[in-house]
DNA sequence: TTTATGTATTATATCACTTAATACATTTAG
DNA sequence: CTAAATGTATTAAGTGATATAATACATAAA
């Protein structure tokens, strides 16, 4: 898995796993940790299909699936930007913690974790992380 | 999404993820929880193929995989059983739960969330959980 | 005018998953 | 002994998501 870097964005794709959303997630983590900042220029689907390796129509998917979440927006021929809309972000970025959070419960549970249980668990790691 | 029953396990099954691995999470949850006691005795091959309307060779794949994890053994022509080691249970849990706790740290780190964050969130929802 | 951009279309390829249709050996039940 | 149930194996085919390829067009900036 090689680390390709683009402007300040550092990709890594498994192939195995679908490409276009890997390129979505990485560039909307970026956004969420504030790495991408407010207003920034995306690089050009094609020019990001030539940093990856992978084809245009595969970024273009990326794009659109972060128009769709109001996290870009495409300015025609200028280019498309990381939308100025704090908001946005921050509802986007505890959107998908509430899913991962659930998704997450929901396997431990049928694992036979009770949520106290999980809360523990996660407690114990995080005072082994931080001693 | 219908429920159906099969001995003591309920299965729903969803069109458009993997049936095997749907069917094998199923039926490992059941161990892991106690559900399906150590030593039971699971649906023949084609017997649960039919109970759930797929194919056999779908059921397969999924008890081949149980055999892989050394939760179930193939007793020949007498059936398919759960493993009477109890320690390969536990084992498997733990693996399972090991493995969903770091996809989902890995996740929210992604999405800009520390440790203590992630400790903080569950801590409140097992609050509101039990007042 | 040239260039870079987003966007769209059509076709093809690949791969995992699933179904289908059998077949065989072994064990249990009658 | 016979019949039935079981796990197992094989081969073929179908389906859908994903990805690539090759173009094409309109717009805006240089």
């Amino acid at each position: 898995m090689k680390e390709i870097h683009v402007g300040s964005m550092r990709f890594s794709l498994d192939p195995g796993q679908p490409l276009y959303e890997q390129v979505l997630a990485h560039i909307r983590s970026a956004v969420a940790r504030g790495e991408l900042p407010l207003g920034a220029r995306l690089p050009s689907v094609r020019e990001l299909a030539q940093a990856l390796q992978i084809n245009p129509n595969t970024v273009m998917r990326a794009y659109r699936e972060l128009e769709r979440e109001g996290l870009a927006e495409s300015h025609g021929s200028q280019g498309t930007y990381i939308t100025r809309d704090a908001g946005r972000v921050e509802a986007v970025r505890r959107d998908l913690a509430a899913a991962a959070v659930a998704a997450f419960l929901a396997e431990m549970e049928r694992l036979g974790f009770t949520l106290p249980d999980v809360v523990r668990m996660l407690q114990e790691r995080s005072d082994a992380d931080t001693p």
